[in-house]
DNA sequence: TTTGTACTGTACCGTACAGTTTGATATGGT
DNA sequence: ACCATATCAAACTGTACGGTACAGTACAAA
């Protein structure tokens, strides 16, 4: 890593980090990055809005590309302990599924969720190995969330399969809830989905899966 | 617009257009910009690409954002013409179901499809009417296709949707048939999904509509 | 008091980029 | 022969950016 000041060390990142001052040119970083992606953002913008001098941001961190990889990374991590706040009672699937995909939804089209996939995607080329960390801290981890609860209903028979594996129907489900409302989100950003129309939405989602694999109570 | 030059007229863009050098300005900025994005790109980049000089590439287009604009453009009427090369039997639905989806997912993974959504996806805050046009021409189209075919099936008994409107159950088919294969592409560049993994996704998708929708035959 | 550390502000360097201008060449129609 | 058009190569302008250098300040520990 790149830090030198080690006398404090507050997390409010991700993992133990920063004094104030390093502190501050991540959260403005932060900013920068997640509004214009990489090349449109300019290292002055991330110092104007730090509040520091071109030199602290090179003291603290290497280059460019060095800051861009310690937000994106910050905010993997960050994304990933969101999504474990997801927590559910066992039986009552139907409305387990529904107030799960609610609070996916939530991190999701939350103004950093959607950010940072947008500029995960956008910088892929440039930047894989962190295209990966987003993969692997976003829909990899929701899938095991919902994989999990969906293991506890078919072990107590709430739920039938067939052929489809669990792992499967999991990843399934996450995608459905996502991909739609994300996308509008995305290619219409100045009119995010309304309450209604994710209401809507979620009960429609799990209204199908219960269809497909819920058992007699439908 | 601003072309200049009329005495041919190819389309090989979407719309009436373009003679000779100034098609291949397009094509090249095509190139360049479905590869780095926007800001990334350079217009000595699309200059040396199309091999042409760089008075050229300004007698043409008035600059780097109407080129921009013009490369998205051409490649969404693109996108589009391909959706419609989709073709389907009535009848034997789930068969029509794993063909249409495959055949999406052919345009959907394509390289230009991806760098299209990548592309449209970043660049949507800069380009916001871009990032409209793009949801029209796909996964609005996209729809409305499958929305079609279900009508179809609907009438002749074929599936029954319940309190689902037809409208929202071919939203959630080409989403759940698109979204997870195209975000592993996207995050993964260099391991495109297998044709296994596509055969499988898309066999667990029309077995989990047949189950929810399908009438007796399963 | 001295020393080290974090920081500031600003100037600067080299590069890169969007876009313009100039001046020459080639072509084809009149 | 003349002219308009399309093209070319190349030099040039102005600006912006990433990154460095440097001189100086504030502060705390020794």
């Amino acid at each position: 890593m790149q830090q030198r000041n080690l006398t404090e060390h507050v997390s409010l990142s991700g993992e133990t980090e920063l004094s104030g001052k390093a502190l501050k040119v991540l959260q403005a970083a932060r900013k920068v990055f997640l509004a214009h992606g990489f090349s449109a953002a300019t290292t002055d913008m991330i110092q104007r809005e730090a509040g520091v001098s071109k030199s602290t941001v090179y003291a603290h961190f290497t280059n460019k590309e060095a800051l861009f990889t310690a937000v994106i990374k910050s905010e993997c991590t960050a994304f990933t302990r969101a999504l474990h706040n997801i927590r559910f009672q066992p039986g009552r699937l139907k409305e387990t599924l529904g107030i799960l995909a609610r609070t996916y939804l939530d991190v999701v089209l939350s103004p950093s969720g959607l950010a940072l996939y947008r500029v995960a995607i956008a910088e892929s080329a440039r930047f894989p190995a962190l295209a990966h960390t987003f993969y692997r801290a976003g829909p990899q981890v929701s899938a095991r969330l919902v994989a999990d609860l969906l293991a506890g209903a078919s072990q107590s028979g709430e739920v039938n399969f067939g052929d489809t594996s669990l792992e499967a129907v999991a990843c399934m489900f996450v995608n459905l809830v996502r991909s739609e409302l994300q996308l509008q989100y995305l290619t219409y950003p100045d009119s995010p989905p309304s309450a209604a129309q994710i209401e809507t939405w979620v009960t429609n989602v799990v209204t199908l899966f219960m269809r497909a694999y819920g058992g007699g109570d439908k």
